[in-house]
DNA sequence: GCCATGGCTAGTA
DNA sequence: CTACTAGCCATGG
């Protein structure tokens, strides 16, 4: 992008250029980052500041920009039997684990309804933009889903595309599914299937 | 049923 | 304003 040649007659000073999204919650500062071997997803990588979780990477990788020159720490014990609790295969909603995360409104909107789905059930990305009052967004709330920094306590692989279509997942659509798998929910190719409630489902 | 395509949509960098 | 999306719907083969 050339430099705009404006020769400033006039100093204009530009109130914020385009910052219509205020983070309301803040980043504190740093504390670290801790591995979790989550049994039978590989290592998690766990990015901490003094306000709580901030991020979860499943791939070192994306881990690596965030991490920068943390040191490493011991995961915080209850989050760790948290998450043990989880890959148990136990109803684990990590409501007391504190979590120091930032996104526009419209994300964090998106990121609590998220947190209301039940274990082990599944909603459609357009009920979820139903649930956040936005009815015709359901673009809008995929790309909010992939902004989630907190996979699994913010389980935004409990939203499936439409006909109970798998979707997508930024972890990989194959953890996707394997999430929802330990959850007690049956996928069959790109299909998930709810738990049935009686012996013959219905539908 | 499947797959591809195009229009529509809303939020974000 | 442009160019992206973890979407949805209708249509056509």
């Amino acid at each position: 992008m050339a430099a705009t040649k404006n020769k400033n007659a006039t100093p204009t000073k530009r109130i914020t250029p385009h910052a219509s999204t205020p983070r309301s919650e803040s980043i504190t500062r740093p504390l670290g980052f801790s591995r979790y071997a989550a049994k039978g997803f590989g290592t998690l990588y766990l990015v901490h500041n003094e306000g709580g979780l901030a991020f979860i990477e499943f791939d070192l990788e994306p881990a690596v920009r965030l991490v920068g020159r943390r040191q490493e720490i011991e995961c915080p014990a209850p989050l760790k039997a948290a998450l043990d609790r989880y890959f148990r295969g136990e109803d684990e909603r990590f409501e007391d684990v504190a979590l120091d995360i930032s996104g526009t409104d419209f994300q964090r909107r998106v990121w609590e309804e998220l947190r209301r789905i039940p274990y082990g059930e599944v909603i459609s990305y357009g009920e979820l933009a139903e649930r956040v009052g936005a009815p015709t967004a359901t673009r809008a709330v995929g790309n909010a889903n992939s902004k989630n920094p907190v996979p699994i306590l913010i389980p935004c692989h409990r939203v499936v595309a439409v006909g109970m279509r798998i979707g997508g997942y930024t972890g990989g659509v194959r953890r996707k599914v394997d999430l929802l798998r330990l959850e007690g929910l049956q996928v069959d190719g790109d299909r998930v299937r709810r738990k049935s409630p009686g012996l013959f489902d219905q539908r």
